[in-house]
DNA sequence: AAAGGTCTTTGACTTAAGTCAACCGGTTGA
DNA sequence: TCAACCGGTTGACTTAAGTCAAAGACCTTT
């Protein structure tokens, strides 16, 4: 039984793209000091400033990573889901986690423990190369994401967003929002009411068709524009 | 001539926080694929989208990077003075730089090669655990940005901001703001006009006193305050 | 099925910050 | 010496987006 579920953690992680192309042994490793965690829909999975005793992959659900103001708006970072790592900084940069993590729905995480696992990638280049390129690929994010909130205005920052979502879906003019509307407000640096009043607008002036969640992109090339000008 | 440079380079690499405390082999290594490259005020090192071949370090000199809206604000990112790496992202994740730098100052840089520089990676763990934790301070710093746009108003970014420069220059509660107050209004996210106003407002109010590029802090609990609170 | 909750939308209003324009003072250089 | 220029400041105005409040839609949970 328990040879069993190492064995299938093995597989799985050699599908992450963290350790995708990784040698048998290593993977075994790595599958020797991770630890599978539980944690329900909207359970804190750490909080700003706890200490980083080291990171995570998310096995199956979706988490939350976000920053909340003094007064209680939130900033969304990330959402991450199923092979996705998060909470890395704290592994390599020392001091504490810099955000906030929740569970979005009932999920199952690997824990990986800081100083272990800092003793593997040590010992093997590949790994290292694949952290950073991991880091290095967050980082372009960031920086997108400082580039919409700074030049951008909520407008150009949703339809970036749909045109984004329409090509992780690769399902053509047809995309599902996969968060809440309240949720995506915060992700796109904004509050629900000034969201829903945008996607209003984009329908009305015939970008794109609405039902419920699921959107049709009526004029892609007129969203391209408004992504990349930031506003009408 | 030649000997006396190289050496003098290997030196200077290993003070590096990115390559301190490295073994002397090693950091003749990196200056054997290292080449020395000049550039004038007002020089564009690289563009966004320029692909990524190597990255930088300032030996001397300051180096701004920064994104531009299609009608021309510019949000800046990082301001990089001697020892600081910059350009590293297309290393590590493939693809163009996702930002403009230019030198602010005459500026001499160390450039690295791609291709070289990564062989040297994979060789040497201790290089890849720098590299991990200059790339996770990044992260943070990116983290903190993120948070200042989205979730504080400009008074409150300003004020923790001359609360990072008394924290740097160490001289009390006296600070030279080390830009020019355009630049460090395109730093903040905002405008020159703007910060003027909000750089007079702190001085009403008695946070602060101004004089030229001099600051004096008055009431440096305030603008703790004022920083974590973010608006008045 | 009713009741309580959360999420979403809409309307009226406020506000932080951007725009536009004028002006000042210091530096450059012809 | 004077003109041109650049950085910075100030004032009047506009605007994108946030706040507040109310109502409607949706979804459990008993």
């Amino acid at each position: 039984m328990v040879e069993e579920r190492d064995k299938s953690l093995v597989e799985w992680l050699g599908e992450t793209s963290l350790f995708v192309g990784m040698e048998e042994q290593h993977l075994r490793d790595l599958s020797g000091i991770a630890m599978v965690v539980s944690y329900k829909r909207r359970a804190t999975i750490f909080c700003e400033g706890d200490p980083g005793n080291g990171f995570y992959l998310v096995k199956e659900g979706k988490v939350k990573i976000f920053m909340i103001s003094p007064d209680g708006k939130e900033q969304i970072l990330h959402i991450f889901g199923p092979g996705d790592p998060f909470g890395e900084v704290p592994v390599f940069a020392g001091q504490s986690f810099p955000a906030h993590a929740v569970a979005l729905e009932n999920s199952r995480l690997v824990f990986l423990p800081r100083d272990d696992f800092v003793a593997l990638v040590a010992a093997n280049p590949a790994l290292a190369l694949n952290l950073l390129a991991a880091l290095s690929q967050r980082l372009r994010q960031f920086t997108k994401m400082i580039d919409a909130l700074s030049l951008k205005e909520v407008p150009g920052r949703l339809a970036a967003h749909l045109l984004y979502l329409s090509e992780k879906q690769s399902a053509g003019d047809h995309l599902q929002l996969e968060l809440s509307k309240t949720q995506l407000a915060s992700l796109l640096g904004t509050i629900p009411e000034t969201l829903s009043r945008m996607l209003s607008k984009l329908q009305r002036e015939g970008f794109i068709t609405i039902e419920r969640a699921s959107i049709s992109i009526v004029d892609r090339e007129g969203l391209v524009d408004l992504a990349e000008i930031g506003k009408f």
